[in-house]
DNA sequence: CGCTGTGTTGATCTTCTTCAACCCGCGTGG
DNA sequence: CCACGCGGGTTGAAGAAGATCAACACAGCG
């Protein structure tokens, strides 16, 4: 089995009574809908760095995010890295295997995540008579192309400065916590997220740390000063 | 009329006849679906600078580009003009507004254009009863994605000269002739997409010229040296 | 105990930005 | 008709920002 890396699986979902089901891409599915769900949803979970799935694959899943955090990683003919989203709370991946094509990322877990793996014969059945779901696949779509450009105009845009303190601010909304906290990653990940070295990567954190913007928590959690990171982007 | 700037309405489509049905967006609609079709669906040409929306209206319409090319533009708090992707023969745009969302982006003529506005109530009646339609509109997120995702592993990776060498690449594949040519845009549009400045776009293309990878055949006419170009961009 | 992987920090070099001057083609108004 | 100004493009010089290379700290682990 290719999934490889610790994967758990922890049996078959039961989507009728999923607990984040009216989050989820089968929130709009009626009871009657889940009869004819009969090649089974797998129900996995993951520990960081353990590979979903690899780019060019022919993929027959897609995948709901329960809980927890992945990047999508491309590669460029030179051999550089780009991460160029996170998948989160809620969000799909692998849709593009609902059109035939194959993967276009690397899918790798960054935070402990408990996913749903689809079978994309599920997806295409339930399709025909359900225009909800139609509805909520192309909110996905869009959510992603979203994502997509935010990243191409905050997070690849500016100085490394700049582009750091888009990064934090948006891990400290999605965390959507109470507390301005946020889980960071190697430097080497935010390096290929914002497009600088590790060590620029390193350098601005350290700064951001020096100026109090920053102040870790515990190792790789940091709390932030939103407002003071908010200057550095409007300026 | 806030489509100014030269708008030339050309009547109303005759979907049914269109030259481009096979590539299009209606490709998998059957004889009878048109009969559905009550809300007029303008056909409409642009000339360059023309603005077809702007970026946080709601928009009621999505648009076929049957021949032409627009830029897709989005702005950062401090200011900052980002073009975020290119939109060719045969894209739609302002699919966001299918969702109910407002237009992501400023949607701006580069050349001369020819498309289709379409309502968005036209498409919504057509999609029921039309799997073939929603798998159709589903490519075209798939492939808005994609090419979102390309500026952002080629057109905002690496050196200027690199990132300058895959817009060329891109440029010259997509206008799909025998020859390597393409149309160049003006400094300040090319810095935007390759979040670069002015100056420094200028500079690569006087270097490219003194190189002979670019060689320029009328005022913003150019043929370049594919060979050449790929060894910048995998060295 | 030493090794390895990750992060940090310093010194140097390259690249890009910034600011400024300038060219040229074009259109406008005197 | 010509002078002028304007916008777009080019080029130079200076400086800033980031990349690169190298050394080192430190924790985790066999």
């Amino acid at each position: 089995m290719k999934l490889s890396l610790k994967e758990a699986w922890q049996g078959e979902s039961n989507c009728r009574n999923c607990t984040v089901r009216t989050t989820v891409l089968f929130a709009g599915l009626h009871e009657s809908d889940f009869e004819s769900i009969h090649t089974p949803i797998d129900d996995l979970v993951f520990e960081p760095d353990a590979l979903l799935y690899r780019a060019g694959e022919q993929g027959a899943h897609i995948f709901t995010l329960r809980q927890g955090l992945l990047k999508m990683v491309q590669y460029l003919p030179d051999g550089t890295r780009r991460i160029v989203r996170l998948a989160g709370n809620s969000d799909v991946i692998g849709l593009e295997s609902l059109l035939g094509e194959p993967y276009q990322h690397d899918a790798v877990i960054l935070q402990r995540s408990e996913l749903c793996r689809i079978p994309i014969s599920v997806v295409q059945n339930l399709c025909s008579g359900n225009p909800d779901l139609h509805q909520e696949l192309m909110r996905r779509w869009q959510r992603a192309l979203s994502e997509s450009e935010a990243w191409l105009t905050e997070l690849s845009t500016g100085t490394a400065r700049q582009r750091m303190a888009h990064l934090l601010l948006r891990l400290v909304v999605t965390e959507a916590q109470p507390q301005p906290v946020c889980q960071l990653f190697s430097r080497e990940d935010i390096g290929a997220m914002l497009g600088i070295t590790m060590e620029t990567a390193s350098r601005v954190i350290a700064e951001f740390k020096r100026n109090n913007w920053l102040q870790e928590l515990k190792p790789t959690y940091y709390r932030c000063d939103i407002p003071a990171l908010n200057v550095l982007i409007s300026a």
